[in-house]
DNA sequence: GACCTGCTGCGGGGTG
């Protein structure tokens, strides 16, 4: 019966709690802790909020309208500050309508001084934060007082944080915050659904926890309609922009009430917001472009824009994947392979958003391949066939920062805080001479920092107590607290001085006074760099550089890169049961005819001589980190017994070898040219891999609090920062050799990077699979935008200097 | 002959 008035309330409002609702609600109330697997726009707020409300009314005897202040009962984790308005504005709905007496607050970086200090006097019951704004907590005076009626934390979106050091974050807050409180702490999570749910549940509530999941039964249906183009031999064979499809895309826009179109890339967001406006003049007013270089007002403009149903368009990038739970949107477009599953359903999942609705995403391909990708994302949305979000673990650089939180705050003792680290799952196999190594490095800077009083951060007070006591380290480690490492920006702004946005200061530095770049939507003339700032004026010219930033290069998802194997066996086979697959036949037979089409089992190779020189291409279909490593893997067994000069190239599908002299591929194939045996030493032969990791320390550096990153966005402090990271790793390399935070590089190189795991399991499926090696009398379809990723960027070469030398020399003198 | 790229996320407080 005590929850009655939960069930009353929902008839009241019409509404039938879902099963998954009444799960929550009775394993919470039974004292468990759990995760929530739900899809967007199902009310898993209510599903969590309300169980924590109804315990509540239950501990104050069913009286809930007390004026008794009380202290914080709820911390609501999610990392989106955008998000957090809108849980609190649900919550807050729940609230009024039950006449529950709660006050809830959101707590993050855009949460004013005033509040802060209101919320320090007295706690909401209520709080919606942040993983960096929590862990701020943790740094102020007193600050475990604060936790003191804590009962409960939700961990919204979990899928997001597992696999980055956010994630890290998050765990080590939870396992602090058990320890300031005497009862059981009860943690939910929430996520969509990921291919490691068990692993999701096993990393947030530990390896012990009893397992809990709760699933939603709503299925939400997901139709994927792929735009076809009239010809499909005329269609690219290569490219990434699909503006060719512009003619079919404006229709579906026109006859729609709010669209968002999804791109990959922040420049192929302005070339399609400029090519829609050029075909649409008079959707001027009611079109917007949204992604991460764009100044944060004009974002938060389109934002409640959309919200307010103002917009019919919004062309955007993954900046808009998340945030618009509660913003009506009725079709979402897709242009170029998403490049994972999850990604893909995620913005499919942004129209249609209510239960019961169903989803439908237009997909635009980019280039004719990529029809292949259509069909395979289809069938893992048929099939549930999900990416797995990885844990991290070992991440010293989180754990460095996280005890110098605890000793800005209110200090600890290491005997008592080791245990507790060791619950953690990133850090549960942390030796106790790997936790000694740490607690030196942030008391006295280790073996190489230790004449260097700002390394020296924290003091140990006479009875053990570890404790930062200057202010001044106090203040500079609140200020650079968090995970996210961002690249060097610069600003651009009129001469006016009014804000743009921000780029790339390596694109700025590339630019001459007079160049003309689109940006934010606008054609600019850059004129010069005053004050760290790019300063530019409007410009009349249509044609210019799109600004490129330095993004990440989002490989195919090996779930994705199966299923794409999968599809391909379809085609070898002659199974075109996708609209997708027939329409892309004519190339796929030209494939055929050429070459092979490769299926499972098999491995294709194709050699060709061109005017450039001699070809061989490997089609693993494995994502370019993968085909990057191993084509330099490739290169350099072949180099080992056969001295010529090989550069390398790359995509998603493939990868290409090309050398001025014919290239033994028979023989080296004899030779085990994918064998297992001193695998890794050969990897990191082949590539460079100490540079690698000293790009890689940069951002370890900066959250292990050894560099001063500023904010980003605000100037260029940041440029400073490779070349101190890298003196700082030059340094440990000559007098701290064992330590830890190289070592962290090194397995982040190995593991982010190159993706180990992921390269291991392709080198055992070639060794299964057959080699159909093949010449072609001219470049096959598959081998084709290989070719043209190559020709179109200097791409990175195993040749020597020298060799190129000589080559170019031998080139001009014949 | 076809082609010309590379995402997102966060963020001071104690004292006078």
């Amino acid at each position: 019966m005590e929850n009655s008035w939960a069930e009353k309330w929902f008839a009241r409002k019409g509404w039938e709690p879902f099963d998954f609702q009444r799960a929550c609600w009775q394993h919470y109330l039974g004292g468990k802790s759990g995760l929530l697997n739900a899809p967007t726009g199902s009310g898993k707020t209510l599903a969590l909020f309300v169980p924590v409300l109804m315990e509540y009314v239950r501990e104050n005897q069913g009286s809930w309208h007390q004026e008794k202040k009380n202290g914080l009962q709820a911390i609501w984790i999610t990392p989106l500050r955008a998000l957090a308005q809108d849980i609190q504005q649900a919550m807050n709905q729940v609230c009024e309508e039950t006449g529950i007496r709660w006050r809830i607050a959101v707590r993050n970086g855009d949460t004013s001084a005033s509040e802060r200090q209101k919320q320090k006097r007295s706690m909401p019951e209520c709080l919606v934060t942040t993983p960096e704004s929590l862990h701020l907590l943790f740094t102020q005076k007193d600050n475990s007082l604060l936790f003191k009626d804590l009962k409960t934390v939700i961990v919204d979106e979990w899928h997001e944080l597992l696999a980055n050091k956010r994630g890290i974050q998050v765990q080590l807050a939870l396992q602090h915050l058990k320890t300031l409180r005497a009862e059981p702490l009860k943690v939910w999570g929430i996520s969509a659904t990921i291919g490691n749910l068990d692993q999701a549940h096993e990393v947030l509530l530990g390896a012990s926890a009893p397992k809990l999941i709760v699933r939603s039964s709503i299925k939400k249906e997901i139709k994927v309609q792929s735009i076809l183009p009239d010809e499909v031999e005329k269609y690219p064979w290569a490219g990434h922009l699909g503006v060719k499809l512009l003619k079919k895309v404006i229709p579906i826009i026109a006859s729609s009430q709010s669209v968002l179109l999804f791109t990959n890339t922040r420049s192929q967001t302005e070339i399609w917001y400029q090519k829609i406006l050029e075909a649409k003049p008079d959707w001027a007013g009611i079109m917007a472009m949204h992604h991460g270089s764009l100044d944060p007002a004009v974002r938060a403009w389109v934002e409640n824009a959309l919200h307010e149903k103002k917009l019919k368009l919004v062309v955007c990038t993954s900046s808009l994947d998340l945030g618009v739970d509660f913003r009506p949107v009725d079709t979402v477009i897709q242009v170029g392979g998403p490049k994972g599953v999850t990604r893909f359903v995620q913005r499919a999942g942004r129209a249609g958003h209510h239960p019961g609705a169903s989803s439908s995403i237009y997909f635009v391909p980019t280039h004719s391949l990529e029809l292949i990708e259509a069909s395979a994302l289809r069938q893992a949305i048929e099939s549930g066939q999900y990416e797995e979000q990885l844990p991290l673990e070992d991440c010293y650089d989180v754990l460095i920062q996280f005890l110098v939180t605890l000793a800005v705050g209110e200090g600890f003792y290491p005997q008592q805080l080791y245990p507790i680290i060791r619950e953690v799952h990133a850090f549960r196999t942390l030796s106790p001479e790997k936790f000694a190594w740490l607690l030196e490095f942030v008391t006295v800077g280790g073996k190489a920092l230790g004449s260097y009083e700002e390394f020296s951060k924290i003091d140990i007070l006479a009875d053990g107590l570890y404790k930062v006591s200057s202010r001044k380290t106090a203040m500079r480690h609140r200020l650079s607290m968090g995970t996210i490492v961002s690249d060097p920006m610069i600003q651009v702004r009129y001469l006016t001085g009014a804000y743009v946005g921000a780029v790339e200061e390596s694109f700025i530095s590339k630019l001459k006074p007079g160049d003309v770049f689109w940006f934010a939507g606008r054609s600019l003339e850059f004129l010069k760099i005053k004050e760290m700032k790019a300063l530019v004026r409007k410009s009349k010219k249509k044609t210019g550089t799109i600004p490129r930033w330095m993004g990440g290069r989002m490989p195919l998802s090996s779930r994705l890169a199966e299923l794409i194997r999968d599809e391909l066996q379809k085609a070898a086979k002659n199974q075109l049961n996708s609209i997708e697959l027939q329409t892309i036949h004519p190339i796929l037979e030209l494939q055929q005819n050429l070459s092979r089409i490769p299926d499972q089992s098999s491995l294709l190779i194709e050699t060709c001589k061109s005017r450039e020189g001699y070809h061989v291409f490997m089609f693993p279909f494995e994502g370019r980190f993968v085909h990057e490593v191993l084509a330099a893997l490739v290169a350099y067994r072949i180099s080992i017994s056969f001295p010529i000069s090989i550069s390398i190239a790359m995509n998603d599908y493939g990868f290409e070898l090309l050398s001025d002299s014919p290239i033994p591929i028979e023989d080296v194939l004899e030779t085990d040219l994918f064998s297992d045996k001193d695998l890794m030493e050969d990897i990191l032969s082949s590539i460079n891999e100490s540079e690698m990791a000293r790009r890689r320390f940069r951002e370890i550096a900066a959250i292990a609090g050894l560099v001063f990153q500023g904010y980003p966005g605000k100037g260029i402090q940041t440029r400073h920062l490779q070349a101190s990271s890298g003196i700082l790793y030059g340094v440990f390399e000559t007098y701290d050799p064992d330590n830890l935070l190289l070592a962290q590089a090194r397995s982040e190189v190995l593991h982010i990077q190159m993706e180990k795991s992921r390269l291991q399991q392709v080198i055992q499926r070639i060794n299964r699979q057959k080699i159909h090696l093949l010449k072609t009398v001219r470049i096959s379809p598959f081998a084709f935008p290989i070719m043209v990723d190559r020709l179109s960027r200097n791409s990175l070469s195993s040749e020597k200097i020298e060799d190129r030398i000589h080559r170019l020399q031998a080139e001009l003198l014949a």
